[in-house]
DNA sequence: CTTGACCCTGTAGCGGCTCCAGGGTTTGAA
DNA sequence: TTCAAACCCTGGAGCCGCTACAGGGTCAAG
């Protein structure tokens, strides 16, 4: 099947499959006689992986450690364990982080309710004002917008 | 003052400092004979301001539409409650749809507890099958590694 | 024989920095 | 006076995970 089948078939945008063989997360299939790429069954089973892990916010590099986990012959499950645990880590610092700032956000908002002068505002007063400090941790799980 | 002490006392990288000046969100400063950058105490006051947005997640955007809000001559409060409702928002979707990611890997990290092959292991499998459609909303808030 | 859908490669852009190379300046001590 | 360390400058590349081009080739239906 064309790259246009495949993408359709594991929901997903044609130039991300390219984009991930790019990467070596999905392996470069044979061409047809016009140069486009001819994909079989398991690459379709290795994209909707990919993809499933990527609905649940893991990064590339984290996949990548995964296939390689699951394909490395006559492997047990202990690896694969502890990358899912990590990864559910990642995620429950975020959930912290995101609601340590939401608090700080709604008792931020609660020193204005409008029909000031913007001079006046308690609230450009208190984003003036130095926060307590917060620990910023690198982490990959994203953004709130 | 020069940037790196303006940079110390906001606690922020020099690197950064020069960003924002070239995003236009902080004034460039005049220049001493050297060419350096030359600071006074109103940078010092907008880059902590800036700083503390930053610290709460807004978007450099979201800043500068707040930065406009508080200049404009005369004008009252309801924009700047209006962008801070906008970015609550934004925090708190973050939040629930993180949530949601969080109870999903869960659910898929009891499937395994290590000792059995990777072949047999029933996070994979998990792994391998079509989650249940989640949607996907666009957003600034950032990531969870 | 033309239209339109599909495919190819390569490059640039998003946000918000961060880091580097390759230079110039200032400051303090020997 | 001379030297090193610490600071400053500009411009450009890199991070992630795509996304969106531009500029071309291929193929099937009408």
């Amino acid at each position: 099947m064309r790259i246009g089948e495949l993408a359709r078939r594991a929901d997903c945008p044609v130039e991300t499959v390219r984009y991930y063989e790019k990467e070596g997360l999905l392996a470069a299939p044979r061409r047809s006689g016009a140069n486009y790429r001819d994909y079989g069954p398991p690459h379709l089973e290795r994209l909707a992986f990919i993809r499933r892990c990527r609905s649940l916010d893991m990064s590339l590099p984290e996949i990548h450690a995964l296939l390689d986990a699951i394909e490395r012959p006559g492997a047990d499950c202990a690896p694969i364990d502890a990358l899912l645990d990590e990864h559910i880590g990642h995620v429950a610092t975020r959930i912290a982080d995101l609601n340590r700032l939401k608090e700080e956000l709604d008792s931020i908002r609660v020193h204005c309710a409008g029909r000031r002068p913007a001079s006046a505002c308690g609230i450009v007063e208190t984003l003036s004002r130095p926060a307590a400090k917060r620990a910023r941790r690198a982490s990959h799980v994203r953004g709130a917008k």
